[in-house]
RNA sequence: GCGCGCGUAGCUCAGUUGGAUAGAGCGUCGGCCUCCGGAGCCGAAGGUCGUGGGUUCGAAUCCCGCCGCGCGCACCA
């Protein structure tokens, strides 16, 4: 139990014996400010409406029957509109940073998500040319998102979805074809919706070098997906399960959730087309899922996603989250639609989704569209070619998935502390440059022994705050699916560090000083590392 | 036009799920200083949280209207 629990639990006991109803859920949060102690509750503004009393006269009588010590309290005192504010125990505190170096490196994680299963599918890309920043964007994401909820205790599978059989791999198939046909003479005739990067002019040369036997279509898209693969590779992510969309027809399972879809009284015929009552679930109009005959009578794309979503449940994922690109809203309602229809109960909301907004990148000042190969768009290579891994997977994480993020490739590149991936990396280099300099072996260093009680300095309990913190941000961080809120706590962490380090010396001090900073260096060090290796970046120890 | 998202310091963005005097980095201005690890450290100025209402003890946060930006609105994917 941490401090905030212990306190709860005591302030639930403390409002029963006031005759409080038994569902009062106090919260306790550590204040903003820290001339409002160290932790918080607002239980006597809850209570003053059920007990009819003013606010602060609860406050008051609460005092009255909490147990300080059994809350791990010194002090209590009511402030503002009826807020009462703890001091905890310094020694208490302090004594939290010898949790974090027994840790170490599984320090923050913890066993929320039960060990179910849950299935996180992102970047998904079409096997149609190299992954473009938006790919990038979610590939950091999904991959951080899906990080976090392993450190919370969740079975965690990742999965890329190809889209390997819609009408993008015809025209694939068909720019290819135009290029050989280029090659042999005549005019490149790039169909509508066609691909015009360079890499299709390559595909065309290696082909007609080497088909291997393969048609074009089955060699570009085994070329890309080898391409894409290595997009992946640089990004330095990896999948668990690669489902290729061909399977679900080769498989039977398209034709099966169609049928069941018909048997379920959710479809009906109109104009020759098959439709789905999709606004029974909230879309503002029918969708169709089967074209009419003069139209091809293909089905439509959200089909055999729905399909895809069946085989999750199957599979025994009863949760499952999928990265998009806010693009593809679209489909959130259909596929939840098809999937309710089915009534094989699915809740509501699953899957969930998690969109980001576009990804502009600036450099100098400019907004960079086109990169040579792909032709229309920057590609996640360009980006970590110019700035390295580390700077990518940052950027791509730090802001809120549904605002717009602006790349500006120029900080990303600059190794100066403007750049907050080298901020927070020379923070844990520092870290370990105490030790190196002081010539103590980090690991074995053993703190059991150490009085912390000394690191009564100011940056010294902002910092040792801010370490033991570690485990409840990641954890919200990991509930809301928003890995910023992590970027964010470690930039601020790397400046409790950087602040501390400044002003006050490790070595060269009392025995007793030195011992106790090591440890608190340490700790610092564990909790950066953890947050950076989660999130796919490396933590250095001398840069 | 309809749906979704966004609008917070000059700029880029946080804001602990409704809490106390709204924060950080960069930039600007004014001082220090070379240290275990380096164009570093300390301080200041800077805000009607797009706007107008509502909900309540309390709103940047929830609800409604309006303005601006982005995305989507096919028998495309």
């Amino acid at each position: 139990m941490n401090s905030a629990e212990v306190l709860r639990a005591e302030l639930v006991r403390a409002a029963r014996s006031l005759g409080a109803s038994d569902g009062v859920e106090p919260v306790v949060e550590r204040p903003r400010d820290e001339g409002h102690g160290d932790l918080a509750t607002n239980l006597a503004m809850q209570l003053a409406k059920p007990l009819k009393k003013k606010p602060r006269d609860v406050a008051d009588a609460l005092l009255g029957v909490i147990d300080l010590p059994r809350a791990g309290a010194t002090r209590a005192e009511i402030a503002g509109p009826g807020f009462i504010n703890f001091w905890l125990d310094e020694s208490l505190v302090a004594n939290k940073l010898q949790d974090v170096i027994a840790a170490n490196e599984t320090f923050g994680r913890s066993d929320a998500g039960k060990n179910e299963k849950v299935n996180v599918e992102f970047v998904s890309a079409n096997p149609t040319g190299p992954l473009h920043v938006g790919h990038g964007r979610q590939a950091a994401l999904g991959d951080a998102i899906a990080t976090l909820l392993e450190w919370t205790g969740w079975d965690v599978t990742r999965e890329f979805y190809y889209n390997d059989a819609g009408a993008q791999i015809d025209n694939l198939a068909a720019s290819v074809e135009a290029r050989l046909n280029e090659l042999k003479g005549e005019k490149a005739e790039i169909p509508e919706g066609g691909y015009h990067g360079e890499y299709i002019k390559e595909l065309a040369e290696r082909y007609a070098v080497n088909s291997e036997g393969l048609s074009v279509r089955d060699f570009a898209v085994r070329e890309l997906r080898k391409e894409q693969d290595l997009d992946l590779q640089a990004f330095g992510v990896k999948f668990d399960k690669y489902y290729l969309e061909s399977s679900l027809y080769t498989d039977g399972k398209v034709e099966e959730t169609v049928d069941a879809l018909v048997k379920s009284g959710m479809t009906y015929e109109s104009e020759g087309a098959l439709w789905l009552k999709t606004t029974e679930f909230g879309d503002d109009k029918d969708r169709v899922m089967r074209r009419s005959a003069e139209r091809g009578g293909e089905l439509t794309y959200f089909v055999p996603d729905v399909a895809y979503h069946v085989t999750k449940w199957k599979r025994g994922f009863h949760r499952a989250i999928d990265v998009q690109g806010a693009d593809h809203h679209s489909t959130v309602t259909r596929v939840r639609a098809g999937l309710q229809s089915l009534k094989m109960g699915v809740p509501p909301q699953y899957p969930e989704y998690v969109l980001h907004q576009m990804v502009t990148v600036m450099k100098q000042g400019e907004e960079v569209k086109i990169s040579k190969r792909a032709g229309s768009y920057v590609t996640v290579r360009d980006l970590i070619n110019e700035v390295g891994r580390d700077a990518v997977r940052y950027f791509f994480i730090m802001r809120k998935s549904d605002s717009q993020l602006i790349f500006n490739v120029d900080l990303a590149a600059s190794q100066s502390e403007e750049n907050p991936v080298y901020y927070i990396q020379m923070a844990h280099a520092r870290m370990c440059g105490i030790f190196r300099v002081g010539e103590v072996d980090r690991e074995t260093f053993d703190s059991g022994r150490v009085d912390l009680t000394v690191l009564t300095e100011k940056e010294e309990q902002d910092l040792i705050k801010a370490l033991v913190d570690f485990p409840a941000q990641l954890s919200s961080a990991a509930e809301s699916l928003e890995p910023h809120r992590l970027t964010t706590y470690l930039h601020e962490t790397a400046r409790l560090a950087h602040l501390w380090y400044h002003k006050h010396h490790v070595l060269g001090q009392t025995a007793e000083i030195t011992q106790a900073r090591l440890a608190l260096a340490r700790g610092a060090e564990i909790v950066l590392r953890n947050g950076l290796t989660l999130l796919g970046i490396t933590a250095p120890e001398r840069m």
